[in-house]
DNA sequence: CGCAACATTGAACGGTATCAAGTATGGTGG
DNA sequence: CCACCATACTTGATACCGTTCAATGTTGCG
């Protein structure tokens, strides 16, 4: 289950693709099959292709339905910055709908499926039932959240703290999204993307690494992590689960507000 | 005009209280006069108080209808990363309404007019009018761009280039929200506030602008900031004006899309 | 087998933090 | 108006964290 690579060689039918995501917006039935109906042929891609290009024009929704994605900026000196990642059962743009084009290039981390609601039926949609545009609004606050609490460990805590704190949250989102609380799960990131996550040098990625293993809090090779410590590794990190437990609270505080 | 201190000690009616806002999100007359007419009356703060406490419930949406404010997180060990700042005619918590409680919190850097809507009738009146839903869910995917642009840059560049970077991007939200493309204007950080916002120590942000001043790029003291070669600074910031003009395309480009 | 990508290790350098001290600046009460 | 104090700003010396460069080991794959 956690082998995001089986996945998707083994095309899902879309409704089974769609239904992470519904579960994470809380939409109801009719909406999802709303949605499913307004969306292209799933996509399938396979690792390193692009989902959606740097400066492309914003044409469609694009749902992750399977595998992992990263989003990326590239500065003009060739440095590049990764600026979040994406687990299955998460949309990709939310946001850049906004606006006329993307302003970041998203390619798949592994095999991935991708299900494009074109815009001209999305904004139908959108239009009929207010309940999808408040899921979209939703999940752009919730990526905005991510990316708010990126910053705070990017501007003021060490490498290990970074690091430490990165692995908690895939490990989190992961869950959030479909598993049960496993502690091991394929991690495909090379130290040089976990690199440019953190806004590390490669190399101090790789010291940074052996200092987590040498204190037995977790395991990581071939692309596999194992976490040995939950509880050591959630205090180096100061991971606090509370900010991203608001995405379930959902449900239950939402009602008054939609 | 670019002094915030004299307009707070000013009360301006509401509606001119709500013109900048309405000009940054494109709201019709309508909308502007449903919006008012839901809002609480204006607070009046000094400089330094609290608009939104970190952890409050949310009750409302605050629009910051002149002054200047940020967004703060305190970390365990009592350091702080200012995550976001605000300038007359953004909205404080856009994106904070899909969650139960605040993870942030937000003070006046200036003596400062909010005006707050209360839940209730902001629910209500989204449901009524989806161009105010989608306003806000596009301030949201906004105010995450910018956001954004600041981990790229925490993560990847020099002291001065992240100085220069905020000057810049500081300068031109101001000439955006309101005021004609003047190189000067009041800048009420202290050196501490502009370390807490570039994760940087006070010492150095101190040192940076040396460096800035010496190359005869800016002035600043006393709070008031002069850019002296504006060509040199975006250079040496990087500054990409093109990211935050998407902000102004959008009544070009969301005309299709809405 | 051999190549390419990834991972690991060491040494030297540099940017930034930290500590500590000193200098404006502005506000307050006498 | 001055003495005083608090806050902000400035400067220097030193230490550390992370980078860079360079070399070596390892794994997977055609």
């Amino acid at each position: 289950m956690f082998d995001t690579r089986d996945k998707s060689s083994m095309p899902l039918s879309p409704p089974a693709l769609l239904s992470k995501l519904a579960r994470r917006l809380m939409l109801s039935p009719s909406d999802q099959k709303a949605l499913l109906a307004a969306a292209s042929p799933p996509r399938h891609v396979a690792k390193g292709d692009h989902l959606i290009e740097e400066g492309q024009k914003t044409t469609s929704l694009v749902i992750l339905c399977s595998g992992m994605a990263r989003s990326l900026r590239t500065l003009e000196d060739g440095s590049q910055q990764i600026v979040a990642i994406f687990v299955a059962g998460e949309a990709l743009n939310p946001g850049e709908l906004m606006f006329p084009r993307s302003r970041t290039a998203i390619s798949a981390l592994t095999p991935a499926t991708s299900l494009p609601i074109p815009l001209e039926k999305l904004n139908q949609l959108v239009s009929e039932r207010p309940t999808i545009a408040r899921a979209l609004w939703w999940e752009t606050a919730a990526q905005a959240a991510i990316q708010q609490e990126w910053m705070v460990w990017l501007g003021r805590r060490s490498a290990s703290v970074r690091l430490a704190h990165l692995l908690c949250e895939v490990s989190y989102r992961l869950q959030a999204g479909d598993q049960d609380a496993k502690d091991a799960f394929d991690l495909p990131l090379t130290q040089h993307e976990l690199a440019d996550i953190l806004g590390l040098s490669t190399v101090h990625v790789n010291r940074t690494l052996q200092v987590l293993r040498s204190r037995n809090l977790i395991e990581l090779s071939r692309n596999r992590l194992t976490i040995r410590d939950k509880a050591g590794l959630y205090e180096i990190a100061e991971f606090d689960i509370q900010y991203l437990s608001g995405l379930k609270q959902l449900d239950a505080g939402e009602s008054q507000n939609a």
